[in-house]
Parts: C-alpha cells; structure tokens; sequence
DNA sequence: AACCATACAGACAGGTCTGTCTACTAGCAA
DNA sequence: TTGCTAGTAGACAGACCTGTCTGTATGGTT
C-alpha cells in the first residue's frame, strides 16, 4: 500500500476524473484535449486510454460525477429545511444559492455539454435521464405537500431551478437565486393552498 | 442587378451569414468550421474572409441576429396580449412556446454559444448584454404593471423564461412552455396585488 | 479599350485533436 | 526465475481547423 515516492498517491483513474473533472466544467467537455488531461493529472496516454478508451467515456464519466453532487446537494439542501415537504421544496433552492456562491461557479455543466454535444449522442442522453430524475423527485415532493397539480408545480419548479443554473453561465448574481427561492414560495403556496382548502374539512 | 444564373440571389454575405444562423444554432459555433460554412453557402473562401475576417466576427453576427429574432418576438408577443401590462408580462411567454413549437428548436442561441466559448470572450460579452437588456425590458413592463418590487418580479419571470429555453436544448416540451406561462401567472399575480391592493384607496 | 471591384476555385501552412503504438520500469505472486 | 499487472514516456498517423495566398472570371465605369 505503501507509495514509493514517484507512485501515484491516488489511482490513476481517480486522479485522470478529478482532473477532468475541474478542466470539464471550466471549459467544456469540447474545450479540453486529452493531452491536456493527461498532463494536468501526470499519467501516461496508454493509462489515460486504458481507463477510458474514448473520450466520450471520461466525458460520461464526468456527467455521473456532477449528478450525483448536484442531485446530492438538491436533497440535502431539502432535508436541512425541516420535515414539511413544502418547505423541503422550497429549501431545495438553497443549494442554488451556496452553487452560485462557489468558487469557480459555471452553470449547470448538463446542460453546458448537452449544449455542445449535438442531440442523439450519449451525453444529450444522459443529461435528459439526469433532469428525468431530478424532475421526478421534485414531483414526489410536490405530490407529499399536498399540491393540487404536482406535475404543473413540479415542472414549474425545475424550470425556476433550470434558469437559475443557466444564468449562472454568465454570471453568479446571487439576486438570481434569491429570486428563485422566492418566487418558489409563491409558487408553492399557490400550488398547495388550493389543495389545502379543498381538503380542509371546513374552509 | 439582375443575376447572371451562376451568381448568387442575394449578397455573398447575407448568404453567408443565413448559412452560419443555421449551422451554428444546429450544433454551436465551435462545432461548424469555417470550410462548412464557406461550401454550404456557395461562397469562396477569399469572400468570406473579406466579409469576416475572423470566424469570431461571424459569431458575433450570428448572436445579433439571433437577439432581433427572439428580442423581437417576445415583444410582439407580449403586445399580441393587449394593452394591459400584467397581461403583456405573461403574454411574453407565448413566443416561449412558439419556438418550442418550431422545428429544430434547440434552445436558447446565446446560452449555448455561452456555455461554449469561455469566460472574458466577447461571445460571452454579448450574451451577458443580451439577458441584461431582455431583463431591463421585462422590469420595465413590472413597473407599468404595478409590482410592488418589479426588479425582483422581473428578475423571477426572467429566470423562468431562461429555464424554459435551457430546457429546450434537451427536448422541446410543450409542457414546459405552458408550466412556465402557468407560474408566471401567479408570479405576476402575487407580484401584482399587494401594491394594488395597497394603492386602492380602499380594500 | 483600360481599369477596378467583387467574386470564385482551391492549394497551402501551421496548429490542434483523437487515438495507436513501441519501449521501458516497478511491484507482486507462483 | 518467470510472468503478470499497472504504470511512465513519448513518437506517430490521420483528421480537422483557421487563416493566407495565388490565380481566374465577370460586370460596370471611365
């Protein structure tokens, strides 16, 4: 286990998807060469391609990567906000917020490489499944607060949540996610109060 | 100015430019060459260089055009919704959903040319002066509509028109679109009351 | 007729990208 | 010792991309 000094302190295939990883979502998955991957993560060509024989994969790879810590950061931004799932809707918008505030903060990296990875390529697949998954667990949530239309409410929701990712291209304004989170509560009340007095013995 | 049948129907660089819209909103700048653009508009390599003397000024040209386009029919979308600010306001996201509706939708042009071209490029300059001027517009139309915050209504309907655009760049729902006109009423609606109901001289 | 602006056709240089290939090194296990 | 696994180092082919250059044709103007 010990390293001798000149080996790797992580494998290589760790270090080639870190790596990627940053240089990915700072440039785009078309931004950066492989030679430039390699180099930055201090592995030889044939271990790059053993890991990952065509780029795509590392490129795939990478995506799997960002879903899981986004959708990670969605659901416990979520659960921190209590145990209301109307609230837990809205709390979701926070992990917007602390993503905006991060260094280095580049929008929503699906939709970056979806943007330039043309429609019916591996990439465009998987980051329509990631906003399948994302959009069902917000429907769930959406369904357990009692909304009266939780398809509506929840694809209203991602699309607030979409936008904020998306300006987050250009610039990290914190008022964008603020606004975001706002207009959710409206959005949620909305959706939920309906559905509320309706269920209410007596309005 | 009648055309000799091997001259061109229009000017080489309306051709030109007509070809890039095409390709470049289809898959992105940075995945149309130079040679493409040039062989699928009929037009010598020399012309071209003449007309843009480097790929980026196309780019730029192609953004501006695309910023007509769409600036252009998110007002007359709205005007198509009357003379009553608040209407105007969601009547906007009806050009949402019409160019969801058109073939070959792919989102939003400068989103994608965004994500594309990195930061401190003037690609990335002129989409952040695009969004700035739709935003301007839209908090303008908040303010004659009475909100009682129009910056952060408009910056909330922005968010939603921006999500439903980056949507679009994984599948044009109609769904979306009408969720999106679905909450920017209520946005509106929310945004608009507590400031009329406070200027009404009685509740 | 002479001249010039505009356009076409296409070769070319210099660079970058992906992916393959050869040759060498070190640790570990039978 | 022998062989396997995982790695390093770097040359190389073939494709593609931007931008330059030479040469030719055509129509209008003086």
């Amino acid at each position: 286990m010990a390293s001798t000094g000149t080996a790797p302190p992580a494998g290589a295939r760790d270090r080639i998807l870190s790596t990627a990883f940053q240089l990915f979502y700072a440039h785009g998955p078309r931004g950066v060469g492989v030679d430039t991957v390699v180099a930055r993560s201090g592995v030889a060509k044939a271990t790059f391609y053993k890991h990952f024989p065509r780029k795509d994969d590392l490129v795939l790879a990478y995506l799997d990567a960002v879903d899981q810590a986004w959708f990670g950061a969605l659901r416990a931004a979520a659960r921190a906000a209590g145990d209301n799932p109307r609230d837990q809707l809205v709390g979701a918008f926070d992990a917007l917020a602390t993503a905006c505030r991060r260094e280095g903060y580049h929008g929503c990296a699906f939709i970056n490489a979806a943007a330039e990875c043309g429609t019916g390529t591996e990439v465009h697949a998987r980051t329509v499944e990631h906003k399948r998954v994302v959009l069902a667990w917000v429907t769930d949530l959406a369904r357990r607060a009692g909304a009266a239309d939780p398809d509506v409410l929840a694809r209203a929701l991602t699309l607030l949540l979409d936008g904020g990712l998306a300006a987050g291209v250009l610039d990290a304004e914190p008022a964008a996610a603020e606004a975001a989170r706002y207009a959710a509560r409206i959005l949620v009340d909305a959706g939920c109060e309906a559905a509320a007095a309706s269920h209410r013995p007596a309005g």
